[in-house]
DNA sequence: CATGATGATTTAAG
DNA sequence: CTTAAATCATCATG
């Protein structure tokens, strides 16, 4: 504001001094149709214009002084106050709160579950190498693509807050400066502090707007690292061997009630983060205190409904591995149970103590099934689910050990069916005939049993 | 390249 | 929230 005066008046001695200059520029410019007249008219502008800029501060700052001491003043500036104060309340009902944007809000939400608004958590390569180490010994592999996206995530981050932070810096360079702008002239004209309320208020929304894009363009830019790398996701790297083979061995010693509860599931995942890569939901940490939502170790969770859906969908497929992991938990069992009835501790996969809160409102019914199953009566003595846990696994062991010194046709030694039947953990056996022996519920092992 | 296996996500129900 | 079921997208294989 004080540049331009200074600006010009420097330029004066040139500018008035040329002042044919321009005119010269208008004539050519606008042809000579018009006349004189005009070009006259726009001279004088001119004239005045430079004029005007020619008094420039110190005479303007004179005349403001003298009118400020003028002795009328006071009163004037009182009718004006009362004036304005009129105005301003008919202007005021037009003012009315700004509902919180939804849009904006959006972006806010997003920015802050992407990690990118919220507090911060080391700078760049230092939350990428965190986020490493943090993934578990084991993951290696894919901590790799994630810290790569964190790395790309976290730069994002600096450019968001060091704009945010400019436009921050810039909209209160701006409001103070307009406040004092303010203030200075409110000596010689009536401002209301809510007139001032206002203007800041007008200017604070031109600047979150602004900083709106900013947050646009930051969801954009986050949107497309992620489609490019987290959206990977998708991009699963299947379970190692051991892992299946652990969950694998739960399942089947559970095959009667195949829901691993919580814990059950922690531990499988501890078991299996040993040797599986793929974790990517921190999980098995200490739980946190707050009502943080851990959505329940996923992997395990995901795995065991898989299995449980392909499991039930096609029974015939998953025969043969049903056996396999049968006889191995079998021995574990016969060997624990050799020993004693009691609860063997060996760290048999069949670790239902751990278990014991399964949902036992249905085990009424299951062993049920199980005993007409096996042809024999299982002594009801049992209570919980360790023991399901036990039955499934003797099942297994009298259709397998029946099984295999007949021979290796792998004809169904275990009938699976009986289960489905009797209404295990579904209703629904598959409906087509896939391979489905059926026999009769009650009789299925009578044979193996012998 | 087609195909089956498989982990993850989505949808709908409780 | 958890599950079942359907579906997707990738991996692994021949």
């Amino acid at each position: 504001m004080d540049e331009q005066p200074r600006l010009m008046h420097s330029h004066t001695g040139v500018g008035m001094a040329g002042h044919p200059g321009l005119p010269q520029h208008m004539q050519e410019g606008t042809g000579g149709t018009d006349g004189d007249g005009r070009k006259q008219d726009i001279g004088d502008i001119l004239q005045q214009i430079m004029t005007i800029t020619d008094q420039s501060l110190d005479e303007a700052q004179a005349r403001k002084h003298a009118l400020n001491c003028h002795r009328m003043k006071p009163a004037l500036f009182n009718v004006l106050c009362e004036i304005k104060e009129k105005t301003v309340l008919s202007i005021r009902g037009a003012q009315e709160e700004e509902p919180p944007d939804p849009q904006l809000m959006r972006l806010d939400n997003m920015l802050l579950a992407e990690g990118v608004s919220g507090p911060e958590k080391g700078g760049g390569s230092a939350a990428a190498a965190a986020a490493a180490a943090a993934s578990g010994g084991a993951g290696a592999d894919n901590s790799a693509e994630h810290s790569d996206y964190r790395a790309k995530l976290s730069q994002i981050r600096q450019i968001y807050h060091t704009e945010l932070e400019k436009y921050e810096q810039a909209c209160n360079e701006f409001t103070t400066h307009v406040m004092n702008l303010l203030r200075e002239q409110s000596r010689t004209r009536p401002i209301s502090p809510k007139e001032i309320e206002r203007m800041v208020n007008i200017i604070h929304r031109k600047f979150s707007s602004i900083q709106m894009q900013l947050k646009q363009s930051t969801c954009e830019a986050v949107m497309i690292l992620r489609s490019r790398f987290l959206d990977a996701r998708r991009k699963r790297r299947n379970f190692n061997k051991q892992a299946t083979e652990i969950l694998n061995e739960y399942f089947y010693s559970h095959l009667s009630n195949p829901y691993p509860s919580e814990e059950a599931k922690e531990e499988l995942a501890k078991k299996c983060a040993i040797t599986v890569a793929q974790v990517h939901h921190r999980s098995t940490s200490t739980r946190k205190h707050p009502p943080t939502n851990q959505p329940t170790t996923p992997p395990v969770s995901n795995w065991f409904g898989n299995k449980r859906i392909r499991y039930k969908k096609n029974i015939g497929k998953f025969q043969e591995e049903a056996n396999m992991y049968a006889a191995r938990t079998a021995v574990n069992a016969a060997n624990a149970s050799s020993h004693g009835s009691q609860a063997n501790s060996p760290s048999t996969p069949n670790s239902a103590g751990s278990a014991g809160s399964f949902n036992m409102s249905n085990s009424g019914d299951l062993f049920m099934s199980v005993q007409s199953l096996n042809g024999d009566s299982y002594q009801g003595a049992q209570v919980g689910a360790n023991v399901q846990s036990q039955v499934d696994t003797l099942r297994h062991v009298i259709s397998q050990t029946g099984g295999y010194s007949e021979g290796l046709t792998a004809n169904q030694m275990y009938s699976p069916q009986g289960i489905n039947a009797n209404g295990g953990w579904q209703d629904a056996p598959t409906p087509s005939s896939v391979t489905s022996p059926t026999e009769g519920p009650g009789s299925v092992h009578s044979d193996t049993s012998n």
